[in-house]
DNA sequence: ATGGGATTTTGGTATAGACCAGATGAAATG
DNA sequence: CATTTCATCTGGTCTATACCAAAATCCCAT
């Protein structure tokens, strides 16, 4: 669309990246401000700003509302096909993760979760609503549908950490097959909301239907993940 | 971050996607100019931008340079485990696809690529440059590396069509399985010059790793997609 | 040390104006 | 009719300023 040559805030994005590169600022660490930035070269702190929103698209930074400018934290590695848990492999990528339940109730089935689930509208399913956070920084919302037919009395349980144990070890339930559909999206209203996000925030939308062996859904989660957050990462085989 | 209540720009946002939900104004239609947009109320011309920045984010509305905003399309359904090509499913879809070969050269293997196809280090490969588009529109680039052993002489076929038949039907070439990553990124420098976007747009970042039945890396291709132009849909069994 | 309240700093929103370069479309030209 | 030329419209960039609300900090009283 343009040349970055003769564009300031290319330039002032440039700049910070490599300032960011060579280790002078490193992950965590807060940016000076837009105005100590500003002061620097005779620009004003608009074109500050769009610098910063670049870096922001492209993963680099991230900010934290009227407190400032961060450098970003490495992704973690996400395998939508492995059914194991949040907790378990954020772990293992020595990161620290965290999950809140934000809300946990048993609804009745409306029109769509009785399409997604094949079960008569009205049948009682389980709503969970949790915030996943890595080292401290909220990541992802997710909500989740759960059969309650196949999990009775699961919202009595304390599901701040693994759904799929407790699915699994409670219930004995196993998942064979996923559908997986992605999509990038912005992060708006309540997902930028709980994820205290400026409205527009880029995300990945994520939204998993989970099979047991039998062909029945047992699960439909629907995940908003920060952009900055994530590397999806899948091996298949082709059919 | 904000309650949606007080905040002008995302008042507007709501105005103009409804405008765009109730059907005033249909897919590929060009809105009015911000000039015209800010006449309406007494609002300042950054106010209308910051709202048609949300609808853009949110892959509402999308921009021509220098031309206007216009209604964005659908986006496309994609599944990176069926090796079928784009021109196919594209079709499918009821969408006019187009491919245009931007370069095609022979290169020596470098580090990097040697370790993706497990070559040694100036070993010949393909490396193909290519713009998709759907209805007129840019939509991706792609960054080709085919092991030209595998291949002889494929940049001397015409490659604006599919790749992968020409893989199949001339050098009888079967892909048995595929690693894909993806990762939400930001489109820029030559990425966002080829798509004619503006530097930052959010985009989804494909790389896609293709082996034969012997396990050995027939392709290696990077794609770069416009956020607001495809959905990823994966079906899988869990391992 | 600790808690609480006032102050300062920070990014977030909004205004108004200016100029530019590319896209567009109409008018003039062959 | 096709082509070129030119004025106009469009979004893109940049400046300068103002005020707000939340966060961070400091300082004082406990």
């Amino acid at each position: 669309m343009q040349q970055p040559d003769h564009l300031q805030y290319l330039g002032m994005r440039d700049d910070i990246a490599a300032r960011i590169a060579a280790g002078e600022l490193k992950p965590g660490e807060r940016l000076p401000s837009e105005r100590q930035l500003q002061a620097g070269g005779g620009v004003s702190r608009g074109t500050i700003r769009e610098a910063l929103f670049q870096l922001e698209g492209e993963g680099v930074i991230y900010r934290k509302d009227r407190s400032g400018w961060y450098v970003s934290p490495p992704p973690v590695v996400y395998d939508p096909t492995r059914w194991e848990g949040f907790m378990s492999y954020v772990e293992a990528q020595g990161r620290r993760p965290l999950t809140e339940t934000l809300s946990k109730v048993e609804i009745a089935c409306d029109g769509m979760l009785a399409q997604i689930f094949s079960r008569p509208v009205g049948a009682p399913m389980y709503w969970i609503r949790r915030r996943r956070s890595i080292d401290g920084r909220a990541v992802l919302i997710e909500s989740i549908v759960v059969d309650a037919s196949l999990a009775p009395g699961l919202i009595e349980h304390d599901l701040d950490g693994s759904l799929t144990s407790v699915l699994k070890t409670v219930y004995g339930i196993d998942v064979a097959r996923n559908k997986v559909d992605m999509r990038p999206c912005a992060l708006i209203r309540e997902e930028a909301e709980a994820l205290r996000v400026k409205s527009g925030l880029p995300g990945l939308n994520l939204e998993r239907t989970c099979y047991n062996a039998q062909g029945r859904v047992v699960e439909f989660d629907r995940e908003y993940w920060r952009h900055d957050a994530l590397k999806v990462s899948v091996d298949i085989r082709v059919r």
